[in-house]
DNA sequence: GCATCTGCCTAAGTTACTTAGGCAAATTGG
DNA sequence: CCAATTTGCCTAAGTAACTTAGGCAGATGC
């Protein structure tokens, strides 16, 4: 019989394809079988089990999203750098909401060690080089930011911000603005 | 044979514990009948189906949740309300995780609008009312403190604060002194 | 070309969801 | 206080997903 291709990173894309497309708890070794149509044991030679395909698109949501926001920073600080970080989180998310999702999944201490799950919390932190701020400080706004960028893209995502006639984008920009003003210890508004 | 005395109300409750004690997801009607002592279709009686269930988990946190944040929010203002109602999200998520995680399921738009999510709104705007904020900024600002509350805590429980040394209650405390000089458009450190 | 390995298969057991229909306990009304 | 009705939990049965074991055939390597 004609063999499919299967490899682990094949079912990982697909699973990442499906999870934007249906969600990602819709995303089930079954669903990916008949993506491929193959039969279901089948994809037991590629992947440990359910949880190991779930793990597997976290990490490349990861990857895949460290990837943008190192690149959207790239020769950028300061409020600039603030700017295209969030907004290549909160872009992200809005392309491909189920990899958004996956990369919150909870992972192992090991797993999550080696992810680049450390790649983000460098980059966060590298944000803040055009600031003034020193540690402990520093730690806290890490934290600050990391808070406000997930919370709004995830409110956002679960349409929480839908219910007012309030444009979205221009709380964005001015929650940016208040995050560097707020960071170079000045006034916002 | 004796009947277990079920009802859609000790079911829910049920449900809400079990949350809390293994995890959202781990919530299932089978679950529930084990721990009732009751086979699984006698459960079909009091909800509609397994979703049925998760919703009103959902409802039921949002709602204990709510009044939680109401009686925090009794009597303050400014700082104070802004902390109270931080610290009120903050203990809740912290004591029961499996609610908290409940209370951010997507909703139906008919069931959000009938839910306690409108009274959390509500609460969110009346924070703003010691802070000389007008529209737009006023939507903006409530959203921007759902997004740094609800990323805090989202980021705290999945662990992300426990890989450095800084206590997790300081940046807490910094960034709720940030937000506040934030909203009264003055300096922060 | 033959041996080996690999990939996808069938088969089968588990757990969870859900509906249909039955029997007995509780409740209600005479 | 008994009869009728309602209610609550039951058994039975079908669906779907997860997972393991073992087999056969296509690919790979000597």
């Amino acid at each position: 019989m004609a063999r499919a291709g299967l490899t682990p990173e094949r079912l990982t894309l697909a699973g990442a394809e499906l999870a934007d497309e249906v969600g990602l708890d819709q995303v089930t070794v079954s669903a990916l079988a008949r993506r491929f149509d193959v039969k279901v044991a089948s994809l037991y030679s590629h992947l440990k089990n359910s949880q190991d395909l779930k793990t597997r698109i976290a990490l490349f949501a990861l990857e895949e999203l460290a990837d943008r926001v190192a690149a959207a920073l790239a020769g950028r600080a300061g409020k600039d750098a603030l700017a295209a970080f969030g907004d290549a989180y909160r872009d992200y998310a809005r392309e491909y909401p189920g990899r958004y999702a996956a990369a919150q999944l909870r992972l192992d201490t090991e797993t999550a060690a080696a992810s680049a799950g450390v790649r983000h919390a460098r980059m966060t932190r590298a944000i803040l080089r055009g600031y003034d701020l020193t540690e402990p400080d520093q730690t806290h706004a890490v934290r600050m930011l990391g808070s406000v960028f997930h919370g709004y893209v995830s409110l956002e995502m679960a349409g929480g911000f839908s219910h007012t006639a309030v444009d979205s984008q221009q709380s964005w920009e001015w929650t940016l603005d208040s995050l560097d003003a707020l960071l170079r210890g000045q006034a916002s508004s």
